[in-house]
DNA sequence: CTGGATCCCGAATGATACTG
DNA sequence: CAGTATCATTCGGGATCCAG
């Protein structure tokens, strides 16, 4: 994921940082604490190894995310959000979030809301 | 610009509908207010009128902006942000902007916000 | 004629599957 | 977990078309 080098503002660079299609729900899970790959894996719908790999990688090179390594048996890696520049895209996060309910809301897609609870 | 069909939270819709390298800028470029197509071109370096015409398409098709067209002469549409949609988008744009400026000030890049008046 | 909008095409980038 | 191949999507240019 590149940087573009000429921009007219800074919020493109943001969502530069942001693009791609599991950077948000990577970032929005991991509102709820650190956690391993494995669990990663299973919380995200959808979502290869690789991909989760790739994405925490890039979001580690903006510095949103940051990992631990518990040097133990079984070697165990642990995944979370940055302070302060991690928690702060969560607030972004949960803007969108709102909206996305809403845009759900309007256009009958009450179902998928109720079943995750956030109806 | 396709929305996904399953997702595992809203917040993955919003990033679909906002996804695309122009979309931010012109969002956060409307936040000053209605203003016509040619207008935009101008403000928004590096944009052709064909990126331009689609994004606000898709933008418009989200409902995040709306356009008005009057028939006279030379013809001239304007485009605006919607309310409440369009207008609500903007507080998550403000808080990426706010990130990127950081971001920008981290890595030694304050020149080109100095150019813009942006510290 | 002028500004707005669409179409077609090649190049670049992203996503997924498959393999070791 | 890394490497490669393939498929889908996006970007950007330029031509073209439509409406007053």
């Amino acid at each position: 994921m590149k940087l573009r080098e000429t921009f007219t503002c800074p919020l493109e660079l943001t969502h530069d940082m942001l693009k791609g299609k599991w950077k948000p729900i990577i970032l929005w899970r991991l509102r709820l604490g650190k956690t391993t790959l494995a669990q990663l894996e299973r919380d995200i719908d959808g979502i290869t190894q690789k991909m989760l790999l790739e994405h925490l990688k890039e979001l580690a090179a903006f510095g949103f995310v940051d990992k631990e390594v518990s040097g133990g048996y079984p070697l165990k890696t642990s995944y979370f959000l940055t302070r302060p520049q991690g928690e702060r895209v969560l607030a972004a996060l949960t803007i969108m979030q709102e909206i996305g309910i809403d845009y759900m809301k309007e256009h009958g897609m009450e179902e998928p809301l109720r079943e995750r609870g956030l109806l």
